[in-house]
DNA sequence: GCTAAACTGTGAAGCTGTAGACGGGTCAAG
DNA sequence: CTTGACCCGTCTACAGCTTCACAGTTTAGC
């Protein structure tokens, strides 16, 4: 058994989160002292436990308790769109700097252009020694690994969406082979 | 002269965002009509149109507000600070990739595209072929030809900026040499 | 000129997830 | 019996808006 303010040292919280999880209904204490101070249970704690991992995670409060309440059944669901949401925001945030760094540019009278193109990354590819194969060899192995990051990085040198999709079918193609 | 919704529709906010901006003061119509409706000048949609980039740039009001007052001047640092900041997020969110993926594993067992990291990177430029040395000298063009860019690219690996300056300032080395 | 829709205004409250403060009750040790 | 460390519930605050409620204004079509 543990008190309000114990359980929420465990995990690094503090009381008025374990508060408000109570006053919600995501976490509530499975009984209560005789001066009314809330007892969690071992259980309580596991699934305190769960809700950190997934609050870690950057789930909303909503969504976990949609999958403590499932019961595993159907969370895969959401943990895949968190896990596409959080590509979408890490795109947007390195859209941010591209900006941010456009506006260091444009105040520092620009060195250079900071968004690289394709040739350039080709260039640079080039420069370090990498052949024709070496880079085809290079995408097959993007593909494999981090297909959506890999997609992402092909739109962020220019490349419209049609030859983005051509590049990684060709490089999907020569891995499945 | 615009009106509020007119306004707002241009820059793709609502109308109740510019209420909010007018309230808290950081952009106040230059007049108003006969019926007390808002009227916007040219020079406010510009304002508004700072407003936006800043906003997209992950600023926060206050530090808008600040830019705008002190006009230009320092808003550098500010700048570089949001820049810092972001790099700490996109990590942040990487971790929560991480863990998510951990998740999906222990559930489907399955395989899953995230956001790359600096081992990963290494690990597909080397199966493409690359070397130590190669990868030297491709960091050398990186800073060469788009110092900025390196700049983002390294913080997208989740690279610190601690590193990610002491890695550009080894490729800028070696170029002055 | 009339009507209906689409606009405008103001002000207040609500949202998320958490932190912290308040005034007061509870409990164990010395 | 006091002291200090807990606890209680309630309230406020944060960002950056959104939504609501209610009333006045403009505009288009008939």
């Amino acid at each position: 058994m543990y008190r309000i303010t114990q359980l929420a040292r465990l995990f690094g919280l503090s009381r008025s989160t374990l508060l408000y999880y109570d006053r919600i209904g995501l976490l509530q204490p499975s009984g209560r002292s005789e001066a009314g101070y809330r007892c969690y249970s071992t259980a309580d704690k596991e699934r305190l436990a769960t809700i950190c991992s997934y609050r870690q995670a950057g789930l909303g409060i909503e969504a976990i308790r949609r999958l403590l309440a499932t019961a595993e059944a159907g969370s895969e669901l959401v943990i895949r769109q968190r896990l596409e949401a959080i590509g979408c925001e890490i795109r947007n945030l390195q859209a941010q700097q591209q900006l941010l760094a456009g506006m260091l540019n444009l105040q520092a009278g620009g060195e250079l252009a900071i968004a690289i193109d394709k040739q350039t990354w080709i260039d640079m590819l080039r420069a370090a020694g990498m052949d024709e194969a070496a880079m085809q060899q290079w995408h097959v192995e993007f593909e494999r690994r981090a297909p959506q990051a890999h997609h992402a990085f092909l739109l962020s040198l220019g490349i419209d969406e049609q030859e983005a999709l051509l590049i990684r079918d060709l490089s999907a193609g020569q891995w499945a082979n």
